[in-house]
DNA sequence: CGACCGATTGATAGACATCAACTGTCGTGG
DNA sequence: CCACGACAGTTGATGTCTATCAATCGGTCG
């Protein structure tokens, strides 16, 4: 963790340059003077893989690295209910109703704001709190998409959605546009409790889309789509 | 749907009284003033049982009814991804990621605005905002509550919680802590698309609870909860 | 090396889906 | 008034998808 009380107005512009445009303008929505501000008032965080995120009210933007929310049932029952991939915006202002675990998937930087320095600039800015308001809506379009999935797909269209929904979060760019391949940040049983099946399961329907030629697996874990669009066709949307 | 143009400012107070404390604050944010503005901009509508609800950027109160949100895979299967219960507030600034369609399942009876008023109000006080920002993550919570339960949850943990929800947001008060009753506003289709189950499904599981004594039905959708305490017991969390 | 962990694969079981028959209710029209 | 069909719902017989139980494999770490 890192302060930056120190940091000069001209730095702050640069470090926060990189974040600011791939952030879908959460900060962008910010007047310089705004940006200077809360940058000085960042700090850096490294999580290893494995850790839980502390559940106070501060803001982060994900750097790198795959974090999960997950829920469980009172007998042990895991449900994943959500992914944040680099670079999203992590932060939950007014406390959930019930309780939600955030944990790093794999090592995790953050560049965390605290939270009263936001809650003012969005009285100052309202179009900063438009930009949470989004944000907020894009996580609930994605967990109704994946209650659908949930309640409605297959086992194979399940992880046929799965593997191209974390493609379209992490797959390197410089790829032919209709292939890709990505390293899972994600263990068998993650997905098994992502996607309401069993590891067995989850394992026996990736090697069905290998041996049909939908995917191929190097090392468990690394994936390669050689067709997005014949992989689209089998997820039932 | 009756226009306002004519009311008069005491007039509007009273009318705004009755949903302002039931709504949770929404416009409860607003300052007498502005209450006044957004009630002159008002119209009541009333929509009939089956109706889809257009998907305008307006935003409504739902005054009495209950209104379901679907969202449909190619081949027809169903997925009921949420409910609206008077008294809660609907509407969606920023277009969805995927359509997602708006359907009342009883008649409804809304107070809607424009959205043109409540974004200018936006600017004005960000308490409005924040309200809207609370307002969207207490759905997202909803839907990762769902999430959990189609995942995780059997069968019978599923319409036990479905039972207990519903009873939350309809039942009539004036009874007894830990019995309540009802009349479901949904067809045992509808249960199904939401509990990601088939109708036979879903009725051999009611029929199970009641021969369990868990529930009453009588006439097919008037559910009777004798207690609330036991049916939690069958939720699985 | 042995223990452990993630993962794969096989055999079997079980929960829920599918297919089908039937009931009761309602609205329509002869 | 009753026949008729349409529709919501229940219940039974059977099928199938995924879970469960179990054995095995490869990699890593102490």
């Amino acid at each position: 963790m890192t302060a930056r009380h120190d940091v000069q107005q001209a730095d702050v512009l640069a470090i926060c340059k990189s974040c600011e445009t791939r952030q879908g303008g959460l900060c962008g929505a910010l007047k310089a003077r705004q940006l200077v501000e809360l940058a000085k008032a960042s700090s850096r965080h490294e999580i290893l893989a494995g850790t839980e995120l502390p559940n106070d009210g501060t803001y982060s933007s994900l750097l790198s690295g795959v974090v999960k929310l997950t829920r469980n049932l009172s007998d042990g029952r895991q449900q994943i209910v959500g992914f944040y991939f680099a670079p999203d915006f992590l932060g939950r202002p007014f406390e959930a109703k019930r309780p939600i675990k955030t944990e790093a998937l794999t090592n995790v930087a953050l560049c965390s704001f605290p939270r009263t320095v936001i809650d003012r600039m969005i009285d100052e800015t309202p179009e900063l709190g438009r930009q949470l308001l989004r944000h907020a809506l894009g996580e609930l379009d994605d967990a109704r998409d994946w209650m659908a999935a949930l309640g409605r797909k297959t086992a194979s269209e399940k992880i046929a959605s799965f593997l191209l929904m974390v493609a379209r979060n992490i797959a390197a760019s410089g790829h032919p546009g209709n292939s890709t391949s990505f390293d899972l940040p994600l263990t068998r049983a993650d997905i098994a409790d992502f996607l309401g099946l069993t590891i067995e399961t989850v394992s026996r329907e990736l090697s069905r889309l290998r041996s049909d030629g939908a995917i191929r697996i190097a090392n468990k874990r690394q994936i390669s789509l050689p067709s997005i669009s014949q992989l689209e066709q089998r997820c039932g949307d």
